[in-house]
DNA sequence: CAAACTTTTCAAAGCGCTTTGGTCGCGTAA
DNA sequence: TTACGCGACCAAAGCGCTTTGAAAAGTTTG
């Protein structure tokens, strides 16, 4: 049944029925009732394509995933942002338009979702320090919002990002305050903006109590179990281990302690650990005292977040009527659980 | 640059340009080349919505991915899944539109894709014992591939699935032939399909052995890592414990070992453990003798080869070539780590 | 050289909706 | 009574593409 037929059957013409069903004030509220009980009873439904073509909306917004060519990994945490994404989307009548692509691919899909008009909006996953998509998405004309930030504060787009810096500087400062002089930092791949902020944050958290910075101490990679399990491995193994990590991810922070407890030690006794935690749905580490020591932030609800500021703009767009770009710098929580505790120096023989 | 535009730009019509660009034959060489050049020059690009308007196909695939009411859940497997899916895809120059939503607005959202005409076909994730879904998308004629399987094989729809009774059945088998005689099951809910066959396959391992279902050992729930944990910590500080856990995700798996490890217990040694794989990018297991002993089947390639299938279904549609339903059933791989070893059991005293 | 094809190109009719620019009554003010 | 405004409805023109049916140009044949 389409709109024809059904303008058809109720003798009316499509313009009436057409706006009688999207709620323009021209028509009666008998009319009105007798063309949506119709529609109700034929179960008709407006083709979205056609609908689109019209209106040159598409109701879909574009997710564009990127995907480490090394592993192929990619990162969990997306799900549960688009998880958060979608409840909002979904209120408004919005679809997501996934891309799963790798590096060299990005440019080409924004163009792509552009210009063929199949999404009203993106937004932007895993930024880099420096990135090329914002110039580009800017050039192309298109809504979007980034999740994170880049270097260039300075052409102004959205974004919404935490403040990576000062909790992991924060973080350290915890570390420090409990006597670690020796904290290892396990962080993202370091192309990555909030690895650099994070990295950033360790730094001015290890400066802040007179301590040096140890390269050897630094390390970065894709934020698997393997990597957390494997760089402690090691690091536990050397002559000078640290008594502490400072971890960008949960499940980094697992393959951490699997490190630790094979080894015959304890986590929060003999070795702390210090956690970013997106607050994944299936990784709880919740509770009163959770079992990770945590800078948390959810990641659902940044994406819940994320999503209204795109539909805004995407709204203030389609009435012509600029805004500026909406930027918001969020807060983790420092939560204070089971995998931290006074420095155990085995290295130097002390408590 | 739409396509009059580029047809006015050439001289020529909009037949001529559409066919030259769609490689229909009835254009003469010299003037597909002349186009095609073009058509590069002004960066033309034809418009998704209009072409999709026009032919009738969106080139869109739908993933309707369930999340839980309760936890608001949503499993980090379908991520690995359609970054798999998304590889076939791209290929072949579709796009996927994902809906993520609970239970309840399953069916219209379903309705809804196909109705509107968004998806050219969708894949069911996650599908339950008795789905209804699988009858509601066969009388909206969509094209459709279930990654999983339902109780009625009767209706012949496409899907494919991993033999998970058969696969538990051998992970019973292993730890029985090591002597372990209170084996717990941690399964995923109880109606998900998976999750009873995988219960059967654990029941016939135990009759194997000679052995009898123990009801208190048997704990289905959502699979995070916190289920894990608490399951086995109940199970382990109880008069009875089990000195083996078989375990439906490796998330789960991770929170059991949390418990045997925070208990001062060694994984391999004083439990084993054996649980499902599903090969996830960042959740390591690898090398030649993997952490945890598992049955393990890759849910990337399954969505590489779903996506396959059902891109099969869409085009013998479009073809008016009725297709016989395709079903696959996988074997998956039973890979021996250090995270099994011979029954010790606490309880009776013995070695 | 005309008839009969084949090849190449085109005009126009969709696809199903929205939206512009009306018309047609009818009540109210001049 | 004429004029005007307004509420309720409609015909038709897009949106940008594909595709049908036909015409023009070029190539073989008898």
């Amino acid at each position: 049944m389409n709109l024809k037929q059904l303008a058809e059957q109720l003798g009316l013409s499509q313009t009436t029925v057409s706006r009688a069903l999207n709620g323009y004030p021209e028509v009666s509220d008998a009319t009105r009732r007798r063309v949506q009980e119709a529609a109700q009873r034929f179960n008709y439904r407006p083709n979205a394509r056609a609908r689109s073509l019209a209106t040159g909306n598409s109701m879909i917004v574009g997710h564009v995933i990127p995907v480490s060519d090394r592993h192929e990994m990619v990162n969990p945490v997306f799900m549960d942002f688009i998880a958060g994404a979608g409840e909002c989307y979904t209120r408004a009548g919005y679809d997501i338009l996934l891309s799963v692509v790798t590096d060299d691919d990005e440019a080409r899909t924004y163009r792509r979702l552009a210009k063929d008009g199949i999404v009203d909006g993106v937004i932007v996953h895993g930024p880099r320090h420096e990135d090329p998509r914002v110039p580009l998405l800017q050039s192309l004309g298109l809504p979007f919002v980034v999740h994170g930030r880049t270097l260039a504060t300075d052409p102004a787009f959205s974004w919404l990002d935490i403040d990576n810096t000062r909790s992991f500087r924060r973080a350290t400062g915890l570390l420090t305050d409990l006597g670690h002089r020796r904290i290892a930092l396990l962080n993202g791949l370091e192309w990555m903006d909030f690895a650099q902020r994070r990295r950033e944050g360790y730094l001015q958290g290890l400066a802040d109590a007179g301590l040096t910075m140890r390269p050897e101490l630094m390390h970065s990679d894709e934020m698997t179990e393997d990597f957390g399990h494997d760089v402690a491995a090691r690091l536990l193994d050397g002559s000078e281990p640290p008594t502490a990590f400072l971890v960008s991810s949960c499940i980094t922070a697992l393959g951490v302690r699997r490190a630790v407890e094979t080894r015959g030690m304890s986590v929060g006794r003999d070795v702390s650990i210090v956690t970013h935690d997106d607050d994944l749905s299936y990784l709880g580490n919740r509770g009163d005292v959770p079992s990770f020591t945590a800078t948390r932030s959810s990641v659902r609800q940044a994406g819940r977040r994320c999503a209204e500021i795109l539909l805004g703009l995407i709204a203030s767009r389609q009435e012509d009527q600029p805004t500026p770009p909406v930027q918001e710098l969020w807060e983790s929580q420092l939560l204070v659980g089971r995998s931290t505790g006074p420095a155990r120096d085995r290295a130097e023989g002390t408590t």
